[in-house]
DNA sequence: GACAGATGAAGGA
DNA sequence: TCCTTCATCTGTC
């Protein structure tokens, strides 16, 4: 079953981000140039098609991401988050993504760490895959994750993106 | 059930 | 140090 998507854009001074809503809240977080990199025929603008009280909602929705947004790339802390639909992930996924919210503007921690902060102190590999099943980085701070003695790991919205939210929030990498 | 993966640790050069 | 190898766990197909 497809779920019904609303796509937003949001403007930033880095680019334009695309926000997806579902009936439960954020769904979906786009970088700037990722290039549409879900299908699309899932997601669409069909504002009119939806009752004015959803539509409410949604713009509610839509300044609290676009705030948090602007927030966290100017290296700041989000005061609010909208509601967050992980309708259709995993346990462990959602453990792992809870994990990563608790962690402030400026701090990092490494993949064992959220092993260990989810009960599973081996499943580290198992922690990278759910970074990147992560379907609202940023918001989701998946870049302050970094594999073991500060190295960079991976992304899923490139290396350059997170090299510059680290550097935003004033965190310094080895290499 | 097999395989891949955004890791981590250990061992050798 | 750096590189290689392997253990480990989970998600996906």
């Amino acid at each position: 079953m497809k779920r019904h998507l609303i796509e937003l854009p949001i403007s930033t001074r880095d680019g334009q981000f695309i926000a997806r809503y579902s009936e439960k809240g954020l769904a979906e977080l786009d970088f700037p140039n990722a290039n549409c990199r879900r299908r699309g025929n899932e997601s669409q603008i069909a504002a009119n098609r939806d009752s004015s009280r959803r539509l409410l909602q949604i713009q509610k929705w839509h300044r609290l991401t676009t705030d948090a947004l602007e927030n966290i790339l100017a290296g700041k802390e989000p005061k609010k988050l909208p509601p967050l639909d992980w309708t259709g992930k995993t346990d462990f996924q959602k453990s792992v993504w809870r994990q990563m919210l608790k962690i402030p503007a400026g701090k990092t921690k490494s993949y064992g760490e959220i092993a260990q902060a989810v009960g599973k102190p081996k499943a580290v590999r198992a922690v990278g895959g759910a970074c990147g099943a992560n379907p609202v980085p940023v918001l989701v701070p998946c870049h302050r994750v970094l594999a073991a003695n500060k190295k960079l790991g991976g992304f899923s919205g490139g290396l350059d993106w997170k090299r510059k939210l680290l550097a935003l929030e004033g965190i310094k990498l080895l290499l």
